[in-house]
DNA sequence: TGGTCACTCAGTGTATACATTAATGAATCC
DNA sequence: GGATTCATTAATGTATACACTGAGTGACCA
């Protein structure tokens, strides 16, 4: 039997894009994995015109850069990427949890980050690392969406889908993020009361601390690309 | 005597994309100004093909819309678009600021900075408003330089761009900028010493009252749109 | 007169064709 | 034997062709 290569999109442009980003994201086209256009198309069962167009929507997000005469090649992402994403995902976020807590939310509003801390600890304590991965993100999604700024929110997205595959390479090597639940609730706990500089501080050590980790690991195991 | 409508560059993407995004930054394609692709291609002496793949680059950067049947649209920055870009602008050129103040930048480097915001005052003291823009677009280009975070860099510079037009659009409706001066200097005293919260802090003051100011203008003259 | 349906057609989305160019390899010369 | 140059070729960059689709229009009917 012979599933489709792509699920039907609006297009074959959105096809080719979705399925590209996600063979990125999965790590499936690893870092520094070299394709022509017409093999991509022909894998896609598709001419090359939506695959160059897909791929141009693709090396604006930094995932792939496309070399004159040797196809697309993905990119790989350099410990001095990761810091320079980190900087930027800190101070984006920071200004997502300040806006956030300058409105006041009510408590049902904060409902949502509550349950994904409580479902990060619940995936630690069974030793579920995945898990706590999602609910990590799903917490940080809900709170930059809750701030309101559209625009924001998206550059954050793009940002974290840089640094996803690296994030994930890193989840078992790096110690158990115990820090985390205490560190969410806190910040949750800020947001409450409308403490928007202290949501900002809070969420600026939260990452600063991660982003240490993560850059300590890429030193440790002398990953120079990912 | 024919003059080409675009001066050569690599290629003719690149040569699409730059006269389109020339034409709608110098708001020659006003917000609202729609095209056919086909129309475009006519006026760049070139077919559709480059003229798509630089819209999809310009849609991406938010320059413009491609509606599925009636061409590009140049599009407008809504009140709110405005409050969006100003408040990621903020904390962009905060982390910036910050991270040149941690690494203590030494005289001769902040002397660009200085020169700037002198070239600000002198232009200023001509009532000459575009020397004067000019001059602050410089001195805030250079910081976000010198900070040596890149794609920090390049995503300023990318809402930059959108909000270039309103900028220049309430130029000559906002209260003369004095403070400016006053305001940058301060800036730069704190990154001297190295006094990284404070950088921080000053020039969140700075965004968020220039923020304040031009939206206001927005409001008092009920603009919808720009 | 107003509404609905079908038809037309313009414009995109995609495929294909073609020209240009850089890389590779072979051949020749030093 | 090694290096240089020229030819070949493979892949892109651009142009063109074509099919599909949705908007607009006109005609017909109630």
């Amino acid at each position: 039997m012979k599933m489709p290569e792509i699920a039907d999109s609006a297009s074959m442009v959105d096809g080719a894009y979705q399925s590209m980003r996600r063979k990125i994201l999965d790590n499936l086209w690893a870092p520094g994995y070299q394709a022509l256009e017409q093999e991509i198309a022909l894998q896609l069962g598709m001419s090359r015109t939506p695959v160059r167009e897909a791929l141009i929507r693709l090396a604006n997000e930094g995932l792939v850069e496309v070399i004159p005469r040797r196809g697309m090649r993905v990119l790989p992402v350099s410990p001095n990427d990761m810091k320079e994403i980190y900087e930027i995902l800190t101070a984006l976020e920071c200004m997502a949890a300040e806006i956030l807590a300058a409105r006041q939310p009510t408590d049902a509003e904060l409902k949502p980050l509550v349950t994904a801390t409580k479902a990060m600890q619940k995936a630690l304590d069974k030793d579920d690392l995945d898990g706590w991965a999602a609910a990590d993100e799903l917490f940080h999604e809900r709170l930059v969406h809750m701030a309101g700024n559209k625009m924001l929110a998206d550059a954050v997205f793009s940002y974290w889908d840089r640094a996803h595959r690296a994030r994930m390479f890193t989840l078992r090597l790096r110690p158990k993020p115990i820090n985390s639940t205490q560190e969410h609730m806190a910040l949750v706990e800020r947001l409450r009361t409308g403490d928007a500089p202290g949501a900002s501080q809070a969420y600026r050590e939260h990452r600063q601390r991660a982003g240490r980790e993560l850059l300590g690991i890429f030193e440790r195991f002398r990953l120079q690309q990912m």
